[in-house]
DNA sequence: CGGAATTTACCGCAAAATGGTGTATAGTTA
DNA sequence: TAACTATACACCATTTTGCGGTAAATTCCG
């Protein structure tokens, strides 16, 4: 299985990029650069075609935006390694693009060798971030160490938080309804809401739960 | 500030893991192994004695949990990173750890190599993964790809899971209020379940949302 | 040990939300 | 063209919600 051929298409916008992307690959014998192309649309249309294993793309591209162009490959080849390659950082853009289906997220300051580590760790499946990406990703999961909530409020909205009723909430925490009820009120001033949804988004806003 | 010593506390109840450690870290002159624990407990009672910049710790150790030991370390000092080393590659103790304040989560296959870049890719503010444990972390955004749900009845059970009734739901989507209910019908109808809560629920298990 | 915080529990009430029935039309896409 | 999608409306019984108040038992921390 090493002396398969690893096909890779390039969707940059920046030719000079683009091309140079695609000569450094073309160089190493184990990748080949089927195509590379320039709008997403293109390399949608040649997907077949090209049959790459690994496509390295961009996000800022002209026409159709690399998110929507990440959830359309996918959908086609949901097998399909894609690694976005961009100078953004944002990280909206981030989550969108790991949620649209991404493996891996670089940024552009990047230098060839590690877009190589890249590609290698993607084809021993797994999952590429340059370091900050990787710290954003990992702070996303963690919770606000100091919340104004006790354990078991915040345990009351979690729940609260996934649909269920004052009824359901008192059921699954072995309770009485109107204990439930009595928390939410706390909840409610604590967090300086008046209703489950204001009490849900400040929550999550602020990482409570 | 290249010439700071970094002071790093390890936690492993494997008496040969952690010597082996402390004495591969001591050997290299930026780094000082302030301590060395078998148990978090006392690893805990000495954190503002060792003042440690890192700390290396196992999960499985006996008495409490390394989980718990991250939680009551991060209340402590915030900003204080640490990295979990261990065997484990369960993903529910990845996301727990995580979720608990780790900067990173390395399997001990690791060899000696990554774990020193591990440490300096926490200094320098990134969060070192193992591969495979970056591939859960990035799977664990990505939505199922052939959703049932249409894309507006996507959205709406997106904003139903943030609590917001009815009523909102529309005034949010700029539609009528009868047509959320419509499309909550037919959510519940693909979905097989004949409630919010239900919904949400297998929504969430699908990764529909 | 003692006070503070937390968790538990109860009542009543009016407004709002929910879920189950229907029906129906314009637009889009396969 | 046919199927799907998004839109919109009506009726109705039941449940849920949020607000007001009160208070005992338990746990935690200094």
């Amino acid at each position: 299985m090493e002396n398969k051929i690893t096909r890779i298409v390039i969707v940059e916008d920046n030719e000079v990029v683009k091309d140079g992307f695609a000569l450094l690959l073309n160089s190493i014998e184990e990748y080949d650069v089927a195509n590379s192309y320039v709008k997403c649309e293109d390399a949608i249309k040649n997907l077949r075609n090209d049959q790459p294993d690994i496509i390295l793309m961009d996000l800022e591209l002209p026409g159709m935006h690399g998110i929507e162009g990440i959830q359309r490959i996918k959908k086609e080849i949901p097998d399909l390694n894609i690694i976005v390659i961009t100078v953004h950082e944002d990280s909206e853009l981030v989550f969108q693009a790991l949620c649209a289906g991404a493996s891996g997220y670089i940024t552009k300051t990047a230098n060839y060798s590690s877009l190589l580590e890249a590609i290698n760790e993607v084809k021993a499946g797994g999952a590429p971030m340059s370091s900050r990406i990787a710290r954003m990703v990992v702070e996303s999961f963690q919770k606000n160490q100091d919340s104004p909530l006790t354990r078991r409020e915040t345990e009351v909205l979690e729940l609260l938080s996934k649909g269920k009723s004052y009824s359901i909430i008192s059921e699954e925490l072995f309770i009485h309804k109107e204990t439930v009820k009595s928390h939410i009120k706390n909840i409610y001033f604590k967090l300086q809401v008046h209703s489950k949804a204001e009490a849900i988004e400040k929550a999550l806003k602020e990482k409570l739960i």
